[in-house]
DNA sequence: TATGAATGAGCCTTCATTCAT
DNA sequence: CATGAATGAAGGCTCATTCAT
């Protein structure tokens, strides 16, 4: 019965979608470390039907996370093709990654805590935004555009910490801080 | 018995004193929102002394942090003075902040997580810290050596999440980054 | 597999009926503020499938109760019928709310504690039994066996509180002293 | 020393009759469980002042209503000469074990609930209401205005009961319904 | 494979009680 | 005798995780 396997694989493809989908959401809502059965019950499956899917919580946000960061990595290539100067296309790439973030409600925080059981979703974030990053700051460094010493990894690691949002500290702050680190960044000729 | 009564106090001191280093110690190894319980076995008491001196959380953080945030905050005025510039003061003050943040694992976070509880040291940095920044900030537009815009919260609270550090993001980094957001902060006259 | 799901309902059902059947026998010993766990473990199950079926102990308490109470307020307009006088009918239902009230060792203490947590419980006895006892009073009332200005909730209450037993006072006395009290009641034509 | 000695003893008596004022104040407001510190608190003294005068909160109880259950005893021989009739006399009596049950929140229900730790207290108004109420009982027996098979102790526990008030069952009903449950006890020549 | 009831560890908080001073 | 800091048992509640169906 090939078909209904094939059935079955479907409909089986269909729950992992949903629950991501509504982890999606529930982690806007409410922050990566959110209830596992909030997200169960938001995607209307049970709560074992997440944990066969993904066994561990960062497996579930680094599944949820993997396409936009896929998204946001691919962006580099583009943007140096098509600005000006490397400069530009860093900036507007940082404020894609800005832009990503700052709807994620405590990922920064849960990124920046070192906690193990995020090492998957670290080593997707190094795996795939690194090398575009470091794409772009080695165009700018062939162009004498940028100051020496600073590294794709800790660049993004800190504008990771500057989209740790809050009531006094918004996404137009988080925005406005990395526009300033990126400033700083730049070389003075 | 006055002398009885100074060896109680001078006994309850020192279980006071023993509960903030301990809680001190356990925020570095576990961030503010380590159990009561595990503060209260690394210091040695029952997790009633715990409520008896610090009834909320956050009294326990804010008088662990206390001291220190006075310290960081009357260094403003006196940078100022002794310094060339404002902005050279400005550099120093933030030095001295990164220093103070980044041996405080997860108080950064903390401060980032908007965690309601906490509201007291919250009102506290503002209350402290932020005058101190604002010294600082003022004295750099008088100067015409900052660009305009900038606010000390959100300065502070910008530093602030750029000393939360982890394995490969560590003291230094925080530091280097910090100054670099410093740069972009100053004016290109 | 819709039979596995009505075996596994079934043994929900059956779980749930545990927990009622101990909690009502944990209410007779130890009252209904009785520790949850203590339940949990007359019942043989975690607390946690405890506040799963009861998330406030009110919700409990009114599921220990609600049927016998329903039974009680349904038992009023049958007696009016079959009884000789309102006020014959009125004595009888009492009899069988004191029979309800005095095996609940505790219970009328609860109504009587103004225990907030306990808001549920007194709504359902106003919405259930309050309507049955003023069926009963207005019938007297019309047949002018009874003092005027006596509502149903504060002879209920009152009957409610005369059935907290003692080791001094049991359910003798209780129904004694009701009895008298609806004597009390009575119009002396 | 003797005179030193009489000054202590003055001081410790002092101490007890503040600590009997503080309870029975804090009584009115929070119940008779109220917190031992409260009681402390309110009184000035630490709790283990308390507890050496009164080692349980019996004990304490007792003390602070010792005066007043005397007063109440000692009225009703006085009520019997002055009133027109033994029952009339029982019904101000009444009146007076009401008005000093009512305003003590959770009292009755404390007497009502079987604690052990209250036998103290049980005992106290055993021997000294009972006979005081069993007085004007006998009087109303002997003047052939009582229904037979009343005693003491039921009717005082009865009463009692009653006088647990609640948001919705005030010290007016308490009264009432007391007035109401002595009407049924009166012998209906 | 999906389900979700059940489990129980873990944390919070209160307060009765002890005891060194 | 008085003090009140310290203790820790007790109970509430949440939620990650397992497993029988």
């Amino acid at each position: 019965m090939p078909e209904a396997v094939g059935i079955r694989q479907a409909q089986a493809q269909r729950t992992r979608s949903g629950v991501l989908a509504a982890a999606s959401a529930v982690f806007v809502d409410q922050g990566v470390q959110a209830p596992i059965r909030d997200i169960a019950e938001r995607a209307g499956v049970g709560v074992g039907t997440i944990y066969r899917n993904f066994p561990t919580r960062a497996d579930l946000v680094t599944a949820v996370y993997r396409h936009q960061i896929d998204t946001c990595a691919a962006l580099a290539p583009r943007l140096l093709e098509e600005s000006d100067s490397p400069f530009t296309a860093l900036a507007h790439w940082a404020d894609a990654f800005v832009e990503f973030l700052v709807t994620k409600h405590g990922l920064g925080a849960a990124l920046g805590s070192g906690d193990p059981g995020l090492e998957n979703l670290h080593a997707l974030m190094l795996d795939t935004l690194v090398p575009a990053c470091a794409l772009l700051l080695d165009a700018c460094v062939a162009a004498d555009e940028l100051s020496p010493g600073i590294t794709a990894y800790t660049l993004m690691r800190a504008i990771g910490n500057l989209c740790i949002t809050g009531p006094d500290y918004d996404r137009a702050d988080a925005k406005r801080m990395v526009a300033t680190l990126l400033a700083g960044c730049r070389r003075t000729a």
